[in-house]
RNA sequence: GCGCCCAUAGCUCAAUUGGAUAGAGCGUCUGACUACGGAUCAGAAGGUUGGAGGUUCGAGUCCUCCUGGGCGUACCA
């Protein structure tokens, strides 16, 4: 760990009767920073000691002594604090980062573990919506969090490419289809037939019938059906593209759900065989009444699979393929009751890695309010909102940076950034009300404030002109605003982790909206290139390493640090 | 009906996983560029953490109940 936590475990071992394991676990670090920079909370003992917990903090800070790294040791009410020598601190965390550069806080945690993240997935024949955005961000966010703490991941696009909207689809194509549409603007095509199925099949229920029997021809592999499927899914893809593209994601696989398709009947036979199958009202199901959840259905009185029966076999698939440590699935919480029984089902079978299956669930994105829901036809596409943002961040480069170079990336970058990062700093439970002014915003709490201020430290590192020197005069830094920020620098690599092992890259972001801010107070408040050479020197160390953890961290939400906006 | 999730300033969100006086941004009002980028910064106002109990040294955080919203609950995904 941090050598300063060293110090005060060994300092406190002395008069505490407890182990350095327990001292390390209640060390903490204080609200506020005037309280200090660690503090030891003395609840604990007072029970032991059987004396009052702020008798104990002063006792025990008149009984420590100050040593190498730690200046100042104080009691405030119940707590122990502690001061470190900001100069000593300043070292130590500016040679780190220094050193480390573009990797600093990368960690080997992971080495030799593979992690599989299922994310986006968006349905086949479907417009690539604003609920499709959180999947597609957390999911790239998190497969760059964990390679950066050494885990090799994989990434899987689950193409909502089968079940029985695709019966519907074929319904209505056949009904009120119109090839030309079709092929001139596909996606939009595809989903008003989508809409007008739903629309006609309340007036004439036996549309639903039909799909599914048009489903199961093409589960049979009926070659009309195929066809057909192939060409809506070939349309769709192409479509998707330009998203992944402008959000700059690609995928290890896009084995979709049909993928599996060709191992469904192993599936089934293997939990049959298991003696876990049974039949009932003329459906296949796994009962799961023991365990307090409804049945997993398998097969369906007309034979066809469902999605339950595909996600088995596709988390079996995915086993025996990368031996995975862990397999994540970045899927909205709507479908937590799907995956409890898809996991117990796996459980069941005796697959030991069932465990290691996470369900990184998120809430919904609504609009004025309300769900959105795409089979009513409310949708909002996710290129439109993306490209509004663009078009956004253009006009406020026009308006205020003209003479800037290559306007267009830089507008790109900003406009793709300031919504990735929007709708990643809620934390995923909650749900997002999607709203124009608020993705729009590019002051305060946002994606350009970070990217504003990584901007103003290259500017600064341009004006430096010289190279970076690492071996400056650290007892310069000797103002409060300088100790903020190194201590927001120290706390980078801890923030990394804590947002992998909770799946929440808004840890990050509310991070870097710290680190930006510390930064920007010091910089309103004080002169950084000045006359003074020594000091000038150490000042730019610091804005260095600030730049490189800013860089760092946007790069592992998705999100581009331009050097100039 | 039952299960799960959510509820914090007018709005959008935090709160080091049970710790110190619940913090930011937006909006409102007031200020700051003849030196490094004003997409910035400083200040003011704004709170019974949905409500009631409980657990303990200590609760926004844990347990129970209630209210409001959302999702799910066998042939959609």
């Amino acid at each position: 760990m941090n050598k300063f936590v060293e110090e005060i475990k060994e300092v406190l071992k002395k008069e505490v009767d407890l182990s350095t394991e327990e001292i390390e676990k209640i060390i903490e670090i204080p609200p506020e920073e005037k309280l200090g920079d660690y503090a030891f909370p003395c609840f604990l003992l007072a029970k032991s000691l059987k004396k009052p917990p702020d008798r104990i903090a002063s006792d025990l800070s008149k009984k420590l002594k100050p040593k190498a790294l730690i200046k100042e040791i104080y009691s405030i009410g119940p707590y122990v604090n502690f001061r470190v020598d900001s100069r000593k601190l300043a070292e130590f965390v500016l040679k780190e980062i220094f050193e480390k550069d573009k990797s600093y806080g990368r960690d080997e945690t992971g080495k030799g573990k593979t992690i599989v993240i299922d994310f986006s997935s968006p349905n086949i024949a479907k417009p690539f919506g604003i609920g499709h955005l959180r999947t597609t961000v957390l999911g790239n966010s998190l497969y760059r969090i964990f390679e950066y703490l050494g885990y090799g991941c994989v990434s899987i696009n689950h193409l909502g490419d089968w079940g029985t909207q695709f019966g519907k689809l074929i319904v209505a194509y056949k009904r009120w289809g119109d090839e030309k549409k079709l092929s001139s603007d596909p996606i939009i095509t595809l989903f008003d037939l989508y809409v007008k199925f739903h629309q006609e099949a309340e007036k004439e229920p036996e549309l639903e019938e039909e799909a599914r029997s048009w489903f199961k021809k093409l589960e049979q592999g009926e070659k009309e059906a195929e066809g057909i499927w192939q060409r809506f899914k070939d349309y769709s893809l192409k479509e998707f593209e330009k998203v992944y593209r402008m959000l700059e994601i690609s995928f290890d696989c896009y084995t979709g759900e049909s993928f599996y398709n060709k191992y469904m009947d192993n599936t089934i036979e293997e939990i049959q065989k298991k003696g876990l199958a049974e039949i009932s009202q003329d459906a296949l199901v796994v009962d799961l009444e023991k365990y307090n959840l409804p049945v997993c259905l398998l097969r369906k009185k007309d034979e066809a699979t469902l999605y339950a029966t595909r996600d088995i076999t596709a988390a079996i698939y995915r086993y025996n393929t990368y031996k995975f440590h862990k397999l994540l699935y970045v899927v909205g919480s709507a479908q937590k009751l799907h995956f409890q029984q898809v996991f117990k089902v796996l459980e069941l079978m005796g697959y030991p890695w069932a465990k290691d299956l996470v369900h990184v669930d998120f809430g919904w994105i609504k609009f004025e309010k309300k769900i959105m829901s795409t089979r009513k036809g409310d949708v909002i596409f996710l290129e439109d909102v993306l490209n509004k943002s663009v078009e956004l961040a253009k006009d406020i480069i026009k308006k205020k940076n003209p003479d800037l170079e290559n306007k267009d990336k830089v507008a790109f970058d900003v406009g793709i950034g300031a919504v990735v990062f929007t709708d990643l700093s809620t934390k995923r439970q909650k749900d997002i009300n999607f709203d124009w002014d608020e993705v729009l915003d590019f002051e305060g709490q946002t994606g350009p404030y970070v990217q504003y201020t990584h901007a103003r430290l290259c500017s600064l590192l341009r004006k430096y002109q010289k190279p970076v020197k690492r071996k400056v005069d650290f007892s310069l830094f000797s103002l409060e605003e300088e100790h903020s920020i190194i201590k927001k620098l120290e706390d980078f690599p801890k923030k990394i982790k804590m947002s992998a092992e909770t799946y929440e890259p808004a840890v990050l972001c509310s991070y870097l909206l710290d680190l930006s801010g510390v930064f920007n107070r010091f910089y309103q408040k004080q002169r950084i290139i000045t006359d003074d050479e020594n000091a000038t020197d150490a000042r730019i160390l610091l804005v260095k390493s600030v730049k490189t953890v800013i860089e760092l961290g946007l790069s592992l939400l998705g999100i581009k640090a331009p050097e100039r906006m």
